[in-house]
Order: structure tokens, then C-alpha cells, then sequence
DNA sequence: CCTGGTCCGTAGATTATGAA
DNA sequence: TTCATAATCTACGGACCAGG
């Protein structure tokens, strides 16, 4: 194998179980275990789900920030019905050989071209019909506008969905993964505090007027950051 | 021959169970 | 507790059949 040794940053370092990406991310841990790692099933070991991404530790069931962008995304694909994943995964595999790029979800060429790569194999594979293919790229847009790069075009935070009955469109930037903030808890955008505080004071009895004064903002972050951190529990 | 409808197999997601 | 594996549920897609 022609592995080259690759540089390794926080961006690309095993830190989140399945489960803490599940949570941050608002997807069924069992989803984003097999989605990460695959699934087989029977005592004959057959292997019925291959992964859809590369996960940086499959030894230890660990996931990457990159990893964590690219279940973001790939959860936006999840949310037009009609597309199959093996399909999915074919699409992947044939962006990644056309771009030639290992994470073709998140590279940042997906953006410029890759969508419409992406868009147009999708529906030759799988009958999208063309009003599917405009849903499709919607999600696409609407997910990546929530990674944020730097002039490389490596995605350095992730700005994770809040809520998930609302809109997708308008929801607030108020929660950020930062892998060089607070080892990449989630936090508040604005002032660094991790969510877990805002929760652990809110149940200690603080109010959420007392935590914007603290910490110097607004009153609706708060708010947001304790909702985002009110999925761990249910 | 074509179209509509039902059935069935399979893949993916979820839940349950057991071990560490 | 938490995590992994196994079992179960569900929904999509293809195949087959019947009626027009």
C-alpha cells in the first residue's frame, strides 16, 4: 500500500465516540455507527453495510472533526427521501475518483463543481425526478453554508442544526464545534462557553438571564446553546 | 402489448440484549 | 454505566400477474 503519511491535524484526529457525534449532530447513534463503521450481521459474518465514509480510528471507534462534517453533510442527503444508499455510496465513490479527492463531501471543490457532479450521477443511478434533484442541491447548499473554512478551503468549525423540526434554512449559528476550542465541544459561538456549562448552570437553577449578563450575550444563545444541549438526555 | 397493482426480497435503521 | 453485536422492524424497489 502507497499510504502517504499524512500531516496529522486536529482537524483529522479520533476524538468523538459514535455516540457524542450522534448527540452533536442530532442523528440515531446507531446510524452514525454504521454510516462510520459499517454493519454486518449473522453468525456467517457476511458483511451487509459497508461504511459510507473513512473514519480516522476504525480501531477504536473514533471519529474526526472532518469525519463529524462529513456525517453533516451526508445527513442532508439523508433528508431528500428516495435516495438509496448504496447509490449514495456509489455517487461518493465516483465523486471521489472525478475529483480525486479522499473526502469528496466536504472537499472544498464539492462546493464549485462537486454538486453538480454529484446531482447529475445521483440521478442517472437512482430515478430523482427533477424536482428531487433541486431539493437535493438545496440540502447540499443549506448544509454546507454551516461549514466554515479557512483560505485552504479546510473546514475548520462546524456550525451543528439546533432544532429539528424547524426549517432548515434560518436556524441560528449560535453553537459552534471549534476542534481548537474546548477540544472541540460543542461551544457557544460568541464567547467559548461550552454548552455543557449553560446546561449544568441551568440545572443548578441559574436563569438564562443571568448566564447572557455572565457571558456577554444574548439572551436567545443561551437559550439555543440549552436546547442544543437538552438532545443529549432524550 | 401496455398499465396498474400486489407481493416479496433485501437493505437500512432501530431497538434489545449482553458483556466489560 | 457504556458500547458492540444481534435481532427485529420498516420501507423501497423490482418482479410478477391480471385486466384492459
Amino acid at each position: 500500500m502507497t499510504q502517504h503519511v499524512e500531516k496529522a491535524t486536529i482537524f483529522d484526529k479520533p476524538a468523538y465516540p459514535a455516540s457524542e457525534a450522534a448527540y452533536i449532530l442530532n442523528l440515531p447513534p446507531a446510524t452514525v455507527k454504521a454510516w462510520s463503521f459499517g454493519q454486518t450481521r449473522r453468525d456467517d459474518g457476511s458483511v451487509r453495510f459497508k461504511a459510507v465514509i473513512r473514519a480516522a480510528d476504525t480501531r477504536n471507534k473514533l471519529l474526526s472533526f472532518a469525519n463529524l462534517c462529513e456525517l453533516h453533510v451526508m445527513a442532508a442527503i439523508r433528508r431528500v427521501h428516495r435516495v438509496s444508499l448504496p447509490k449514495v455510496r456509489d455517487s461518493v465513490e465516483y465523486l471521489r475518483s472525478q475529483l480525486g479527492v479522499d473526502r469528496p463531501l466536504i472537499d472544498r471543490q464539492f462546493k464549485t463543481n462537486g454538486i453538480d457532479l454529484f446531482v447529475e450521477q445521483a440521478s442517472k443511478l437512482l430515478n430523482v425526478s427533477r424536482q428531487g434533484q433541486e431539493a437535493l442541491r438545496g440540502e447540499f447548499e443549506l448544509a454546507l453554508a454551516r461549514i466554515e473554512r479557512d483560505n485552504q478551503g479546510n473546514p475548520i468549525k462546524l456550525f451543528p442544526y439546533s432544532r429539528t423540526s424547524d426549517h432548515a434554512a434560518e436556524q441560528p449559528k449560535s453553537v459552534v464545534i471549534d476542534p481548537r476550542l474546548s477540544f472541540g465541544r460543542p461551544v457557544l459561538t460568541r464567547s467559548a462557553v461550552p454548552t455543557e456549562v449553560i446546561f449544568d448552570r441551568f440545572q443548578a437553577g441559574d436563569s438564562l438571564e443571568d448566564m447572557a449578563l455572565d457571558y456577554n450575550v444574548d439572551e436567545k444563545e443561551i437559550e439555543e446553546a440549552h436546547r442544543f444541549e437538552q438532545r443529549r438526555a432524550g
